[in-house]
DNA sequence: CGGGATGTTGAGGCAAGTCAATCTAAGTGG
DNA sequence: CCACTTAGATTGACTTGCCTCAACATCCCG
């Protein structure tokens, strides 16, 4: 199923059954370290159920989400020597196929057509990177929510209609930490554009975004339409 | 000569002279605009000279520097379908090689050793923007300096003595529109970190890093000792 | 039906932004 | 070689958006 939007759309048969053959299962419950900041990479992984939080912890206590990755998406990196520097851990229950380093390594190095996808992945990734880049450096509380909703919309929510209600699988000291701001400041920033009738929050765990042109010209954001695979290191 | 410390490094042969073979001369004056916010991508440069700023306008008028780019790096990315939504800026004159896109994925396919190669750099480069999402999200001023200084440091001075006269490329405006702050933040964090005796200032234009471990302690910054090659688009 | 975790609201402080003036350095032409 | 110009950098006074701290509300789960 997963496989339709995945790494594996755009590939041959041949490539497929390679990456199948090398394919570990790997489930973990919510709550659950997939990998710490300091550990080295030894897999990597498509998950294809749940969602996980890339976090690093700082010096004086303070942390930073890097990132949230959910089904499609791909977690770990490739080179051996360096470690992650982000601690990766199961905010809901996760289903994902794994793969060893150097079964992997071996499958791109046979399978040209996975390498470049996978670089596509990555550059993209860089690409998403700098959209995050200039939402912490350049925009308001408010807009960085906006941005942040939308984002969570685009990502997954591939099928129907767009107002009706998106779950969101964070709390909101994850969401403050992603954004770079505190809890208390998210829960205003969710006041605010509630107030501007740009959402509806039936549940804080569900918004549903009622006037996606506004919340898009908030949040300074370009549509960036094309459906795209996400990859966390 | 870049090649010793840039992509074709660790190389065989022949994927050397494939790149060599579609490699074209690429050179842009101070202040040359390379590519545009919106243009699609179409060549990838490795730069042997000089210095590259990369940004983002917003529609508010604010400016997002996402990267720079120096000898060694490479700027551009491959897909062909996505534009960059950045402009690449020489800031000094520059000299590259430059490959078109076309001849660039050819050379991938039959060489899956420069493709792990280059995807090996793209996720580094995340790794890398991790480090900056962190900065831009939980640091002050004085910190964000402070490590960005260091980074400098890092990523162009292999040689020599660590605590000599070491040149700024970019002008106040940029490295504030890099760490997301103002001119005037940026001027007073350099007279904070000059104050503690941190760095001597003998130019605007170039800093003499006096205390490095007192540097990397108020950066909060985790050591990464390895050379890397940056990759920007 | 508690009780801990999570989310919201309010009051006050502070780091960085804004606006404005001054200083410095690098050209440029007489 | 020096006055003049100009872009870049610094400094100061004031404002503001977010953080901090604290109280309160709500959800969830046994």
């Amino acid at each position: 199923m997963v496989r339709s939007y995945s790494l594996c759309s755009e590939l041959g048969d041949a490539a497929i059954s390679a990456l199948g053959s090398i394919a570990l299962d790997a489930d973990y419950e919510k709550g659950a370290v997939i990998f710490d900041q300091n550990d080295p990479f030894e897999k990597t992984f498509v998950v294809t159920n749940g969602f996980i939080r890339l976090s690093r912890l700082l010096a004086n206590g303070k942390r930073q989400i890097t990132g949230f990755i959910g089904p499609g998406d791909i977690l770990g990196g490739l080179r051996q020597q360096s470690t992650s520097h982000c601690t990766a851990e199961a905010i809901s229950d996760v289903q994902a196929c794994a793969f060893r380093r150097g079964d992997l390594l071996r499958v791109l190095h046979d399978h040209p057509d996975l390498c470049i996808r996978l670089l596509f992945a990555a550059t993209d990734e860089i690409e998403a990177q700098y959209e995050q880049i200039t939402l912490l450096g350049r925009k308001m509380a408010g807009q960085r929510l906006a941005a942040f909703l939308l984002t969570m919309q685009r990502r997954w929510r591939r099928d129907e209609h767009p107002e009706s209600a998106l779950p969101l699988p964070m709390g909101r000291v994850d969401i403050a930490d992603y954004l770079g701001l505190t809890v208390e400041s998210v829960s205003r920033a969710f006041h605010e554009i509630k107030d501007k009738g740009y959402i509806r929050l039936p549940k804080p765990s569900v918004v549903e975004l009622r006037n996606l042109p506004g919340l898009y010209q908030l949040a300074e954001m370009e549509d960036m339409p094309a459906p795209r695979v996400s990859m966390g290191l």
